[in-house]
DNA sequence: GCCGTTTTCGGCCCGACTGTTTTCAGTCG
């Protein structure tokens, strides 16, 4: 069984333990061993075969015992046992808000239903309602949370988000009463997908802000109208909460509320290590006795710190000696190391060790988009003018291939007249921006490519990716890709997993494999920044940066509007901390044509 | 089940909100 595979495994086991009503430190352990196996970068083979994974923090005696035998043999008696002792209609109550492990458990216990429509059932005959520690409310609850189970545990694109956080973001901004606004939680960690918004605001007078809020246009429900929070609830199932909070209170409930939890958890420990609780009020120390009691210099026990000392994040960070955290690193894999202050007892400059994060305006171009030679909507002269209106100084056309049927891919001849009205663009000087010719060549299943060696090097670059034969065994697709990678004529990997976010899963494959075959032969894996791709995957970015593999950012617009999205490869770049210099958007014209003639 | 520069036992992040109670458990972030 692979690392993915067994990181399900343990994550389903804590999630059975729950329902099972086990010691909540356990069901934790469990979850935490499944991420820090999820998030360890070494090949799990070799740390098992160098005796080294009982060391990995978060896997005990215990854990490395049963990950050693799924590795081994796939299977674990004591999941196998779990999971038939639990019925699997209990596991999806836990996606009804309201419901977590202690309730299913108490409604099954109490009542025997283990299906949602025996949950329904129980909820119309009025059982739940009497039953201890349930009410009518509940059951209300209960009710409205399974008609709408669909809608509400579904994530959306950050880009989505996006356009409904901003002019919320711009109108709260605008309220005389509020004095500081931000938008918290995934939208400002940027992650690819966000459950729901988050805003925070310092005000005084919390009320007209909050009645603003609910009568936003698109509101079509109201979960929450008070003082300190409200919730609502858009059309598309997206909920947003706003938090309004004293000034003083800004810096650590902004902090708090944007996350991750487990950023947050690791924060709070590096806090209570140097004898300070920290929490989104602020932070206070603790006496010897574990109580706790104001930080010296407050006045009238106000337990805030922040009133007095620290009204930003920044400051919030350099209290725990930290340099400050950008919120799209908050990911809780490893930034709390990655920012500590030196102290002054190392003898290197941790400084160093951190790598400047990617800005939009670094940006002189983009690769891979498409006309309407082969499946855009706009013509080769309206993509360049859309790049020139970005201030851009190239941009690269990547049609599809001939095995793209669907999408009108190119054949041979018709690359060929598609560099000639390149070449004539580009000569005729209408054009501010170069473009650079390429082609989106599709990698057939068996690894070859779909166009002739001599077409492909006629072209300025090309981008290899798979669309086809999605269901290869993970053996045989990686074989595939590093056949095309190993091909002279590829310059650049095209959306290296297929997947599409909330829609299709990405297909089997070890990028690991591929991303050392990418490095080995100089083969730029690119970030397709379309929205719903973003792939390659943020999380693998940093290790492999390290490591040397460069990076293209490719929006794949199929229209004008669609080169828009290359700051959502901007977000990727960020999170996975690849130094510009790795980044061949981050290069002159010159520059990037020198870099496609040396890879010749 | 994990962990340890006070600990191999006794802790484990913290607080608000909700709905249920009549002082609090469960859920959530």
């Amino acid at each position: 069984m692979n690392k993915a595979e067994i990181v399900e495994v343990l994550e389903d086991i804590a999630v059975l333990l729950e329902l099972k009503g086990e010691n909540p430190f356990k069901i934790r352990a469990y979850a935490t061993g499944a991420r820090a196996l999820d998030t360890m970068e070494d090949d799990l083979g070799d740390i098992i075969a160098d005796g080294r994974l009982g060391s990995v923090k978060g896997i005990g005696s215990a854990l490395v015992d049963k990950i050693e035998t799924l590795h081994r043999t796939g299977e674990l008696d004591y999941y196998t046992e779990l999971r038939d002792s639990i019925a699997p209609g209990l596991i999806e109550m836990l996606e009804i808000p309201g419901l977590g492990g202690k309730k299913v458990k108490k409604l099954h216990d109490a009542l025997g239903v283990d299906t949602i429509e025996g949950l329904k059932a129980a909820c119309e005959a009025g059982e739940v309602a009497s039953l201890k520690g349930f009410g009518e409310k509940s059951e209300e609850k209960i009710l409205s949370g399974i008609a709408n189970r669909g809608v509400y545990a579904k994530r959306h694109l950050w880009w989505a988000a996006r356009a409904v956080a901003e002019p919320i973001f711009e109108g709260l901004r605008n309220l005389p009463e509020v004095e500081r606004a931000e938008a918290a939680g995934s939208l400002r960690r940027l992650k690819e997908t966000v459950g729901d918004l988050d805003f925070i605001v310092a005000s005084a007078r919390p009320q007209p802000i909050m009645d603003w809020f609910v009568g936003q246009a698109g509101v079509v429900e109201i979960s929450a109208h008070g003082t300190t929070k409200s919730s609502v609830r858009f059309e598309s199932g997206l909920q947003a909460d706003l938090r309004v909070v004293p000034a003083g209170q800004f810096a650590f409930a902004l902090h708090h509320f944007t996350g991750s939890k487990e950023h947050n958890v690791a924060m709070r420990q590096r806090a209570l290590a140097r004898g300070y609780s920290l929490s989104e009020w602020g932070v206070v120390k603790r006496d010897e006795g574990g109580g706790l009691r104001p930080e010296e210099g407050d006045e009238g026990g106000d337990l805030s710190l922040g009133e007095s000392r620290i009204t930003t994040e920044a400051e919030l960070f350099r209290f725990l000696e930290l340099r400050e955290i950008p919120p799209e690193m908050r990911e809780g894999m490893g930034e709390l190391e990655m920012y500590a202050e030196s102290g002054g007892t190392q003898e290197a400059d941790v400084g160093d060790t951190i790598p400047p994060l990617l800005h939009a305006s670094q940006i002189k171009g983009v690769f891979h988009n498409h006309t309407t030679a082969s499946d855009g909507k706009n013509s080769l002269e309206e993509m360049a003018a859309g790049a020139e209106a970005l201030g851009w100084d190239y941009l690269g056309i990547a049609d599809h291939s001939k095995a793209s049927y669907q999408a009108k891919g190119l054949d041979d001849a018709r690359v060929f007249k598609l560099i000639e009205s390149i070449r004539a663009l580009n000569d005729s000087g209408e054009s501010p921006v170069h473009v650079f010719s390429g082609i989106e060549c599709d990698i057939l299943p068996d690894g070859s490519l779909d166009l002739e060696t001599a077409t492909l090097e006629a072209l300025d670059y090309t981008v290899m990716s798979v669309h086809s034969s999605f269901t290869q065994s993970e053996d045989a697709m990686t074989a595939r890709v590093i056949r095309a990678i190993e091909h002279p004529a590829t310059v650049m990997l095209g959306h290296p997993t297929g997947r599409i976010l909330l829609r299709r899963e990405p297909y089997k494959i070890d990028l690991h494999k591929v991303i050392d075959a990418a490095i080995a032969n100089r083969v730029i894996i690119e970030i397709n920044a379309n929205p719903h791709r973003l792939d390659m995957d943020w999380r693998l970015w940093r290790r492999a940066a390290e490591r040397g593999l460069m990076c293209a950012i490719n929006p794949d617009a199929h229209q004008v509007d669609g080169l828009a999205h290359y700051e959502a490869g901007v977000n990727v770049a960020r999170k996975g901390a690849i130094p510009p210099e790795q980044i061949l958007n981050c290069r002159d014209c010159a520059g990037v044509a020198r870099w496609f003639a040396e890879r010749r």
